[in-house]
DNA sequence: GCAAAAGTGTTGTGACTACACCCATGG
DNA sequence: CCATGGGTGTAGTCACAACACTTTTGC
């Protein structure tokens, strides 16, 4: 049967890694395996592309049909393209390059899917070569902090700006300056004050914060000069 | 025969944009097609990927199969993944998807191949969709000019400090200030001076410029803070 | 009033820009 | 000695880190 003999080009594949932002730490999406290679391992979620759908909807599909990802909740994600991985024996079944994302999600969302913590999995724990994955993703999210507002897709509509910082330090994994973490956003354009108090919910006696929302929701980069 | 089947996965292809600094101006190696779609069209170098090669492998193949590149050259070429192409229809053939390389050669190389000027290549002129590819490969030397030594993949070992600022000038598209420029790099600690004077080539007049290498040839990122 | 948390102001340091100036060589 | 291009110094401006201080709430 044609289905037993040997493909002469490589298949192609995607696996997504879905960041949140909890408690101050940094979370990935993860699913139980339930086939061979690797049986019950925790693995990032990653589905072979179709011929007649993109790598993003793949990417999508990957996390609807193997995390049980609901569909509504696919509008709320950020997606975009990390790298493309393709050493000779990454999947033991055979040559698979795959394509892989990252995602992001606002920390409000409710999803009933399984969340692990990313410190907890850089210990060589993760099947195939989906820990180098895993830090190209958080690389590439920690790089964008930097000079995008791509916080804005980690972050609900309007916070506070502890809340922003909270992000930041646990994205990059140190603390920083709560005087002039505020006053740089600021100064950037990046973020605006709503006017809006925030309903002080956990809070032990203290000024209430006002909420901010970032100026612009689309992710875009900050110019920078050389020279 | 099984070879009629449509195929239910998608093609894996590469195509590599080698980039090159020449005369002030940035150069990009293409080839003239012979087959369909596009035939005589100037291209960008592209293969299918084979079961038995990595990327990179198949990008260098690329180059010497599809542009004549000569093997023992390709130890000089700096080559690095660019992103992975995937819209539904960008070959009319059916569904590919390219992984596109960015490549860099140095201007010392005086390869037999065919060099076009990028600024006249971004009017749609090329094929498929190569000028975004193109586009993306301007865009991420551009990039890292700014914080990585990558332009040492551009220059000879040593070189003159304006030799560099062409180069930076040329990519970037805009003339910088040549006090601050020599300035910036020789305190970033990017490049220093070899204490050889250059053989005055073309030069009227004027005093012999020192040589200057970079300090590490490995293509390194500068760290930056945010707070 | 006091603690807690938000928000503002200040000051020293270092980086960047623009520009002027000095140095060394060929003709 | 002058044109030409390499190389150096400086002053103003701006961004940033560290830190102190003020404001507004709950208890």
């Amino acid at each position: 049967m044609a289905s037993q003999k040997p493909l002469e080009r490589p298949v192609l594949a995607v696996d997504v890694a879905v960041l949140r932002v909890e408690d101050g730490r940094l979370w990935v999406l993860l699913h139980r395996r339930r086939e061979e290679p690797f049986p019950n391992a925790l693995a990032l979620p990653g589905v072979a592309v179709q011929v007649e759908e993109t790598l993003r909807e793949a990417a999508a599909r990957a996390l609807t049909d193997k995390a049980s990802l609901a569909r509504e909740l696919l509008r709320d994600l950020h997606l975009e393209q990390l790298a493309t991985f393709d050493a000779l024996f990454r999947d033991p079944r055979g040559r698979t390059i795959s394509v892989a994302y990252l995602g992001l999600v606002r920390s409000a969302l409710g999803l009933d899917v399984s969340w692990h913590q990313v410190q907890d999995l850089l210990d060589g724990s993760l099947p195939f070569d989906h820990q180098q994955i895993l830090e190209t993703a958080v690389d590439r999210l920690r790089g964008k902090l930097r000079y995008t507002n791509i916080a804005a897709q980690i972050l609900p509509p309007t916070f506070r700006i502890e809340q922003l910082q909270g992000v930041y330090e646990a994205v990059l994994g140190r603390s920083l300056n709560r005087a002039n973490f505020r006053s740089k956003l600021l100064k950037l354009g990046l973020i605006e004050q709503t006017g809006i108090l925030s309903e002080a919910v956990g809070q032990q006696g203290g000024r209430p914060p006002y909420l901010y929302r970032f100026v612009t929701m689309e992710v875009e980069a900050q110019d920078r000069d050389f020279l």
